[in-house]
DNA sequence: TTTGTTGCAAAGGGTTTGCAGGAGA
DNA sequence: TCTCCTGCAAACCCTTTGCAACAAA
């Protein structure tokens, strides 16, 4: 019962974090993990199986998660915000394919090279950074 | 006559590009030119001296401007779009100290060796990346 | 004179707030 | 029962659009 397990896990850390389990909380979640990509607000609702809920209980959800690290939120140049649920809480970055729009996660972070390289040229020291990448998916890439 | 001939070239890149030189598209070229960090287009405005335009044509211009390559559009959490002039029309990036708010480019792109290492770990073809540094500049890092 | 630009006002649309009713614990 | 949550509607506010007047060329 693998199923049963996973929301066992799952409602326990909302609990966990101080959360109420609510029908809502639930359906967030399950559409966020099962998502292969970025989901707006409105896109999160239209998954909901069985359940719709309001657009402002969908945002302040999600706004709790991020605080707890579990939705990084990105907003990209056509001002929408959209979710990602992080399956780890350590450092990693998204790739997303242009063409089917599916993402993933990049665990680790190879950066630091190029990092140090950025700092020396500019004498500041890089305490953050935010890194999006956009390409072709194997499915998509290949021929 | 640094200004004159600053103003000349340009007015020149702007009728090359196929505008026409309005006050107002100087005044916000001066505005991006002479600062050190991203600015809304409410900033750009109340930066405006002697002069003050309409928020839609400022708009407007940045939308072209963007398409010329000469500005940059960021958009963070807040969903406010901030626009940076762009000195150099290669591939650059921002990094922005994260007290004073200061910004400059870096030059180049040192990021060759750590995307070849995420493609490989995600199996995607990387065709664009968008990259936002912070940290502390020179001076606010000291002591 | 021709045609691109500007400015005003209004529309648009994603996100947030207020508040009364509802439901976890 | 006691709070926390939810949902509705309205408020917000940054950005865009429409259109008539204006100005660069």
């Amino acid at each position: 019962m693998v199923h049963r397990n996973t929301n066992a896990v799952r409602d326990a850390a909302l609990r966990g974090a101080g959360f109420r389990v609510t029908p809502q909380r639930q359906a967030i979640i399950r559409v966020l993990e099962t998502s292969d990509r970025p989901l707006s607000v409105e896109e999160i609702i239209s998954r909901m199986k069985g359940y719709r809920s309001g657009v402002p209980t969908v945002y302040r959800n999600l706004q709790q998660f991020a605080e707890h690290g579990w939705v990084e939120t990105l907003v990209g140049p056509d001002q929408i915000m959209r979710f990602v649920w992080c399956s780890t809480s350590k450092h990693h970055h998204h790739v997303q394919c242009e063409q089917c729009g599916r993402a993933v996660e990049v665990e680790g972070c190879a950066l630091k090279r190029a990092l140090e390289a950025m700092e020396a040229k500019s004498g500041f020291r890089i305490t953050r950074h935010q890194l999006q990448l956009f390409g072709l998916c194997p499915e998509c890439k290949g021929e």
